[in-house]
DNA sequence: CATCGAACCAACC
DNA sequence: GGTTGGTTCGATG
């Protein structure tokens, strides 16, 4: 059973989480990020939980795992082919900006509540 | 800046 | 019942 409330993604087994995880990431566009955090909050989890969603999405690179980082700008983790270098590779190749650092720049984030209102 | 602990969860042991 | 996750956030020194 799965409940939404508020916009919010109340009691679901791991499957109903992970195809939520899914859609959402759909609307990220290439060149932008979004935070663990933001995602954990639409989903009604912990942060923590997000993380080990990605890690079972199957489909990397083709559903974007790859453009959820942490909040303070850090890449955070990839356990998808290529692994952590592949996921910067692809976040470049797409238009982020990385600095030496190997921070996202703060013009790079997106947040769904601009995705979805406009 | 570094470290700490708690936190909205389901699965697994 | 405790641990585990690609974490976050606020409080603290």
């Amino acid at each position: 059973m799965i409940v939404i409330e508020n916009g919010i993604v109340r009691k679901a087994c791991l499957r109903d989480y992970l195809d939520a995880v899914k859609m959402l990431l759909q609307l990220i566009p290439a060149g932008k990020v979004v935070s663990y955090g933001e995602l954990a909050r639409l989903l009604g989890v912990p942060p923590v939980f997000v993380g080990k969603l990605l890690a079972m999405n199957d489909e990397a690179p083709i559903v974007p795992c790859h453009r959820v980082v942490r909040s303070n700008g850090e890449l955070g983790g990839y356990s998808g082919p290529g692994g952590i270098r592949f996921k910067r590779k692809l976040l470049e190749v797409e238009g982020v900006r990385i600095d030496a650092e190997g921070r996202v720049s703060r013009d790079s984030f997106v947040h769904f509540t601009e995705l979805l209102d406009p």
